[in-house]
DNA sequence: CCGTCACTGCGAACAACGATCGCAGAGGAG
DNA sequence: CTCCTCTGCGATCGTTGTTCGCAGTGACGG
């Protein structure tokens, strides 16, 4: 197996000058994805759009695989890093997230994506980021990289949650609701039933999910035992 | 696009009797995902290994994206919901963490499942266990929803971290950390570097990570807003 | 009982995919 | 200048998901 891609070099030095770049070859995989998805970025289809042969590629990644890790830093690049800290760690957390799920909204594929391979630089810009947020609390490191990694989780999943991976006819959708209400009807399920009855509202329903939801993750996981000091 | 699997009858009722089933066609598909990982569940693989053609198996499903869906439900069949409840909610939604992330260990593969086509008959049956222990709660259904959500979440983000899925050489997960030290030490991240060298141990080593964080989570979520009542 | 029609099994075939091989040419190092 | 590494990439390979259409099965209705 190759070297992790963010630690070997681009280019060898010897040999012809290479026609293209890793952020070239991104970049076009990035436009595929975002018009047909995940699955439509081929190899083949990448290597036309940026003018080369499909088996070029393999000059600049190791595999599929590698392309679309880069794709993932790529588009976590567009994270907007570049504001003044807000007024205290919660509220620059969540200002992170804002910004995170904003890029996650422009990228739905970006949810088809199988964690799994480290960070890429820029993921590690926006981790310094969130980190310098929690920088004033007294808290172990490691709590710090697991609220990190539970803010990102969190974010995925509620974009996951507000159907930022379009069903193009709708039918799903609604046939999962139906099943979900024939489960509650069967009898088996008197929690799932209350919940599908219950009127009540959830709270602050014009209030952002993301706004409700995140805070409370945080302050659970960072308050009991934080302290800034 | 077809209906819902799990509102389609799978008998048509006239014709020849099926060969085989829903469920024992998924249950080749896990022992094949068992064995080589999600990758290695083709349709001709699983035709071969029930005794069947290839073709065949598109009487039984979709397509293969369904059979995934049919396998993700099964396995989550196997969490354990033979308990008795626990103390207080608390208690007894970490139990039921513990069980599903025995699962999950079980079933590495489950982690390169792509969440996102609704729940099935098992996954509802777990839902209702932790709807069960959250019902003496005051919050909203919604809430509660969205809790059994992040509690899903949490355990996958916490059964990746720990490697759950082997990476066979550990080469990469080394280049990470070489990767991950550079950048530390280049200097453009004091945080990271200041975490990476933080010799502060985690609170309560020796406690199980899901344990400590889940904890935090759920009542970060429920104990500002929840009310035993 | 018979005819019709829906259903089942599945081989053959198709289109597409990821990836490799090997050739021709480019360019650095000694 | 020679040698060797590097780049581009067509042709090819093995594999994959899926469909078509044929032969046979069995339910339904007259």
């Amino acid at each position: 197996m190759a070297r992790s891609i963010w630690l070997r070099q681009e280019r060898a030095g010897r040999g012809p000058v290479p026609e293209h770049s890793r952020a070239e070859i991104t970049a076009a995989a990035v436009a595929l994805a975002d018009e047909g998805g995940l699955a439509a970025v081929s190899m083949r289809k990448v290597a036309a759009a940026v003018g080369t042969g499909a088996a070029s590629l393999y000059r600049y990644v190791e595999n599929r695989d590698e392309l679309v890790e880069l794709m993932a830093d790529a588009v976590v690049g567009e994270v907007d890093l570049d504001r003044p800290p807000a007024v205290d760690w919660l509220a620059d957390l969540v200002e992170l997230a804002h910004a995170m799920r904003a890029v996650y909204r422009r990228h739905p594929w970006m949810l088809d994506v199988v964690p799994g391979r480290g960070l890429g630089p820029n993921a590690i810009d926006v981790m310094e980021r969130a980190l310098g947020a929690m920088s004033g609390l007294d808290v172990p490191a490691a709590t710090k990289m697991e609220t990190f990694a539970l803010l990102n989780a969190t974010i995925l999943l509620l974009v996951r949650a507000e159907g930022a991976v379009p069903d193009p006819t709708g039918e799903y959708a609604r046939g999962h609701l139906e099943f979900l209400a024939s489960v509650a009807a069967a009898g088996r399920h008197p929690h799932l039933a209350a919940a599908l009855a219950d009127p009540t509202p959830p709270p602050d329903p014009g209030q952002d999910l993301l706004d409700r939801v995140l805070p409370r993750v945080l302050t659970g996981l960072l308050d009991t035992n934080g302290r800034t000091g």
